[in-house]
DNA sequence: TCGATTCGCCGAATCGGTTCGACTGAACAT
DNA sequence: ATGTTCAGTCGAACCGATTCGGCGAATCGA
């Protein structure tokens, strides 16, 4: 079931056939035939290790996810999903891998055993070893988020800075004077998680800008952490009328403090965040938000990926999206309560 | 930077270096000191590719699972996340291919070109073709589900039949008399989708032995679907006082349903289900349910895989999970509205 | 009619590993 | 002294594809 096999069966030589299946040089119509209906007969595809040795590609890229154990967020899964599909679509696989923690040999057979051809990296850290490494190891990459020096490499991202400060202008204009920021878990943050700095920092300015009162807080990615993150701020700081998020999970869990403080969105307080689009759209009720496009910027990594595989010279290039505020359910009037 | 340059520089030949480093002939402490060292300094590691070719495996298993563009739900996100888990645990990589629709390519490719050792996969119709196509590769794979005939193929499979039985009858015990099942979107289940038709069986033959009244519907997987399938099955069914399901993503819009029909769980209305433990949990209120154990069925896929791969002829094997019901806060007494 | 060109195909080298048979020298037993 | 064993190493074959140089036959122009 070689090309060998074929060959022989076609009564011509291996040379041959391979010709005929890539087309690399004209075969006649009558051999090509011949060859063709042996292997449908046969069944016959390349075997892809032997391709991949000698063309020295493996028509495979690398997908570097968060740590499996926990649970990957909307948006997350969004990314992975795409890519997935425009990986399909290009004719390439899809390798993955498990990053940080006890996975580093998954990190680093992908990157070092010549097994894919690019990589694409989530949830990127300001500064990230899985970056200094795949830099130093010459394997085209691209990253869905940046590190701190972010000239250095390709990029797909979300600017949390500009849209959070957007989040909080607009509270602002609808009268809001004390808000929250709600960002992810405190050990992501931490560990120089990009966006969450990022969106810090347009808080910050936000609040600055238009002279408000502002409080932050990190919450674990889930429905319960939103829960008693949003009860506990609510408790240290009753004047606060709204809050911003980048943190999606959370939001259902702070729709359940709220509902247990009988406050009403968005008549007694305000919700606003960055977010899945598919799933802003989808919570109950629908969120306010800047809606990322998840499914878009997998195609769009994938995309560059493929440019720099084909020529890593190439310099590299940066997508920043700050997709617009989309109004929905969960924003109004800020008036101070009591 | 391959095994050659690495023998070159430490003075012995190719075998040398492969022996050193896979052990499987005696080399001398100074010898293999002396490649260390070598490999050490140039950061040498083996070509995939290569050893691929002439070892015939590729360490790496292929996960199929549904198209990219539906939303998996919280148990398929557990069943991946676990498969990768385990598999870097037993240093294999994973190959994710979608399947179905436009992406028959990409599952042919893994089937067909020698890329994976095995395969695991998810989402099984009753009547599979890929179950079909895999048999007659002869490629050793696992499935997350089970065909029309289970003996053929190894799997992993949740009994939906006997699992929503329990409920129906834990519903009965309660008082209920009026039961619905909320299952799988239309599609899947006219697909010949198994659990869906398991749960049916389940579900009527529970209702047949306890002399209920119940009512089947199939529902979109996501919360907006929920709600509006439990909305106009308690318009068409005011008798009902509760439900059982095996589609997770639903039961938050079944919830709403619920609240803005003014009824109150589990005073007014209970549901029960089969879901992945970790979203009962983190449901509000925490769902009545069979808890099905998604992270271990995805390592127990992988370690039976594991033996398929090391020994093809060893007999299929079965594990059809029956996890018990954890009562949380969805299910009460049953008794008629009005 | 002869040389140049083109077409279609073949043989051999190659990618980077693994593995088998064989060789060497030292240790050991007889 | 001689044969045996064994640890340690080497050289060559091999896995299954791609690709380059070359060769014979047919075609073409002069």
């Amino acid at each position: 079931m070689n090309i060998g096999e074929i060959a022989r069966r076609a009564g011509v030589s291996r040379s041959t056939v391979s010709y005929a299946l890539t087309g690399k040089r004209p075969v006649s119509e009558q051999t090509k035939r011949r060859i063709q209906t042996v292997i449908d007969e046969l069944g016959y595809r390349p075997n892809a290790s032997a391709r991949a040795l000698k063309e020295g590609r493996t028509r495979t890229i690398g997908l570097v996810i968060p740590p499996a154990g926990k649970q990957l967020t909307d948006m997350q899964l969004g990314f992975v999903a795409s890519v997935v599909d425009a990986a399909a679509r290009a004719d390439l696989d899809v390798l993955l891998s498990p990053s940080g923690g006890e996975h580093d040999r998954s990190f680093e057979r992908v990157v070092t055993g010549r097994r894919v051809d690019g990589v694409i990296l989530m949830e990127i850290r300001l500064e990230d070893e899985r970056v200094t490494r795949l830099l130093q190891s010459g394997l085209p990459f691209v990253g869905i988020g940046r590190t701190g020096r972010p000239e250095d490499m390709s990029w797909v991202d979300v600017d949390y800075e500009t849209l959070i400060a957007r989040c909080v202008q607009h509270l602002a204009d609808l009268g809001h004077r004390h808000v929250a920021l709600v960002n992810r878990n405190v050990e992501l943050v931490a560990a120089g998680y990009g966006p969450g700095h990022r969106a810090q920092a347009g808080f910050d300015r936000a609040i600055a800008e238009r002279d408000l009162r502002g409080v932050r807080a990190c919450c674990g990615d889930d429905a319960q952490a939103g829960q008693t993150c949003l009860r506990q701020l609510l408790a240290e700081h009753p004047e606060l009328t709204a809050v911003a998020t980048i943190n999606e999970a959370a939001v259902p869990g702070m729709y359940r403090a709220l509902a247990d403080l009988g406050l009403t969105v968005p008549r007694d307080f305000s919700v606003i965040g960055v977010a899945a689009q598919h799933w802003a759209e989808n919570l109950h009720p629908p969120l306010t938000a800047a809606d990322v496009p998840a499914s878009e910027m997998g195609a769009r990594a994938v995309e560059l990926l493929i440019q720099r595989i084909a020529e890593a010279t190439t310099p590299h290039r940066h997508l920043l999206l700050a997709p617009p505020i989309s109004l929905r359910a969960t924003t109004g009037p800020g008036r101070a309560r009591d």
